[in-house]
Order: C-alpha cells, then sequence, then structure tokens
DNA sequence: TATTTTAGATACTGATCAGTATTTATTGGT
DNA sequence: ACCAATAAATACTGATCAGTATCTAAAATA
C-alpha cells in the first residue's frame, strides 16, 4: 500500500495501470483485487493513507517547532519550507488527484477536499486557541497562502516559496 | 482547436481519447494528424491559445478595474473572483496539465510554467511602476495568494477565496 | 471530358488498459 | 500420507488507446 501510494503519487493516477502497481510492489493482481473492489477503491485508499501521514507530519512538527498557537500557525509555513526542499516534494498528492478526476461528485475528489477540510479544522482550532476577533477570516487567508505555496514550490514559480507565504502571514497575524 | 481546449480543460488531458475530440469537434483524426504531429503537440496548441487567451483576459480585466498599477494589482484577485464565479471556471488549466504531465523536463510541463512566468512578468512591471523598495518580494507574495485562491475555489476549501485573497494583499501592499 | 492530385473519412493496427477466469501451489485437517 | 480448502500466480477478455494505411470523393489541370 505505502509502495502504490509512492507510485501514484510520483507517476499520476490514470497514468499508473495495475500492471505497474504489480511490478512496483511484488503483489500480484489477484491480491490486490482481493482486498479492494476496483481500482477506484486502491486509489482512494492510497489517499487516505497519504492523508494520514501527511496530517501526522505536518502536526507535529509544527508542535515541534512552536508551542504557542500562534507560534504553530506560523510554524506551519517552516514545515511546509522543510517539505519543500526535502527529496520526497513532488507537489500536493490531494490537488493533484484532484486535477485528474474533476468530476465534484466522484468520491476520489470528495475525498481530496476531506482532506483539506481536515486541515482547516486545526487550523481553525488554533486560531481560535489565539482569542482573535475573526479568527475564520485569518485561517482563510493562511489556508491560500498555504495552497499557493505549494504550488509555486511544485511549479518553481518562485525561489522561496514558504519564506514568502510565512512572511505574508506574519503580515495578516495581529502581534499581540 | 477552441473545442479541443474545452474538452481537454473540463474533461482532461489523459482521459480525453482522440476520438472524444474527433465526436465533438467533428475534425476527422486524419485532419488532425495532418495539423498536429501527435497529441502532445494538440496539447501545447490548447495550452497556447489558452494562455494567450486567459492573460489577454485578466490583464485587460485588470486595466478596467483600476488605472494605476497599485489599483490593478489589487484589481487582480477581483478579477479572480469574477472568474471563480463563472460558469466557465473549473480550476487552473495549467495546473492541472502539470499534475498530470509531471516530468519537470516535459515540454507540457514546461509550458505550463512558462504561463505562469508570463504572468509573474507582468506584475512585476506593474509593482516596479509602484516604485517600492522590494517589488521582487510583493510579486512573490501576490502570486502565492492568487494560485492559493484559485486552488481553494476550485477545491471549494473557502468561501469566497478571492476576497481573503484581496484582504491579504492589501495588508501587503504599502499604503502610500 | 479525361486524368491527376489532394484531402478527408473509414477501417485498421499493436499496445495497453481494468478486471476476471483458470490453473497451480500451499496450507490445514484427519 | 491423503484430501479439502484457500490463496496467489498466470493467462486471458473486451474495450480503448494513439497513431496509420487504405479507400473514396472532390477539385484542379489539360
Amino acid at each position: 500500500m505505502s509502495k502504490a501510494l509512492d507510485v501514484f503519487y510520483s507517476s499520476g493516477f490514470q497514468a499508473t495501470g495495475l500492471d505497474k502497481i504489480v511490478s512496483e510492489t511484488g503483489i500480484s493482481k489477484t491480491a490486490i483485487y482481493n482486498h479492494f473492489r476496483a481500482k477506484e477503491d486502491l486509489i482512494l485508499a492510497a489517499l487516505r493513507l497519504r492523508d494520514e501521514r501527511f496530517r501526522n507530519w505536518l502536526f507535529r512538527r509544527m508542535e515541534e517547532l512552536a508551542d504557542t498557537p500562534k507560534g504553530q500557525l506560523i510554524a506551519l509555513f517552516d514545515a511546509l519550507g522543510e517539505w519543500f526542499k526535502s527529496d520526497e516534494f513532488q507537489g500536493c498528492m490531494f490537488v493533484k488527484v484532484a486535477s485528474e478526476y474533476q468530476d465534484h461528485t466522484d468520491p476520489i475528489f470528495r475525498q481530496a477536499t476531506e482532506h483539506k477540510r481536515l486541515i482547516k479544522d486545526h487550523l481553525l482550532a488554533l486560531a481560535e486557541a489565539c482569542e482573535l476577533q475573526n479568527a475564520h477570516n485569518l485561517v482563510c487567508q493562511l489556508l491560500v497562502l498555504k495552497e499557493g505555496a505549494i504550488i509555486a514550490a511544485y511549479l518553481e514559480m518562485v525561489d522561496n516559496p514558504a519564506k514568502h507565504a510565512r512572511d505574508a502571514a506574519l503580515a495578516l497575524i495581529p502581534i499581540t
């Protein structure tokens, strides 16, 4: 499953045939279809695993980098910067899968949006712990910065997008 | 060509077979391959057309909405908001194609990044006309906001992402 | 009008896709 | 040791893919 995730992440979803999954994982096609009803289910499982791993890593890293809610919101962008610099980085898997499965009612598309919602919830909790007057608006702005930084990193639009997003976040978060 | 662009935009690139292009456009496969050496060339042509149309529309709209360079930079987000609300909106075609053709040396991927570069150049010219001390940093931040707003709109992460991006931009652009 | 050229439409090719049926090997019980 | 049951590996299916070859019809020249 973990290997399947890697293959989908680096080679795409439609472009990755099940034969490739078989050859990369060593698991036979029969065994795959024993656990998953269809390729769609395999993709959904890969997305679930990715969501769990990524959120765990991100939230933990934010906690390691700062101990106040406000500090953690800023550390979001430091954590993103580390991700961008890592060998693993190949853009956001959920943006990519939502680019391939564009039907907004498709379970795959909806699972991509669910990942984003879970991150939003976490940031909202942090922002509300800051006792700001409009935590919701701030979180929306930070989310826009986060997604933009990931795209900018993937498309190599600017140098150090995480730094630019962090600077912008600092300008948006009240000092008090 | 225009119709082919629409099909790719709404149905994806790998998922769209040439048979579908034939049935949607009425142009025979032979005629298509007379003008384009391969499907890749057809995609590249569609991207060129999209780039030209989108940049023309965006820059013109920014000019219509404001007459100062600083005003136009802010109007970028008003124009984006109009795009998000339009029926046409289905995310950024270049982000989507770069999600399907991930090899950074692939002509398709590079053409996607080229589109982003051309927009960056335009914003840079506007920012430099504002005579700010660090126009480059500002443009990088605005680009991050722009890409994030498009993703947030496509994945329906937040309500009115253009407004949030615009508010953030206002906080980043010096008042003077 | 007869002939040649051109262009597009249809039909085809080998490859690859997701998914399945059959066969082979392995395990567990007696 | 023998049989039953399970699980996985191989081989196959119809569909679809990008791309091509052949065929047909129209237009241009003489």
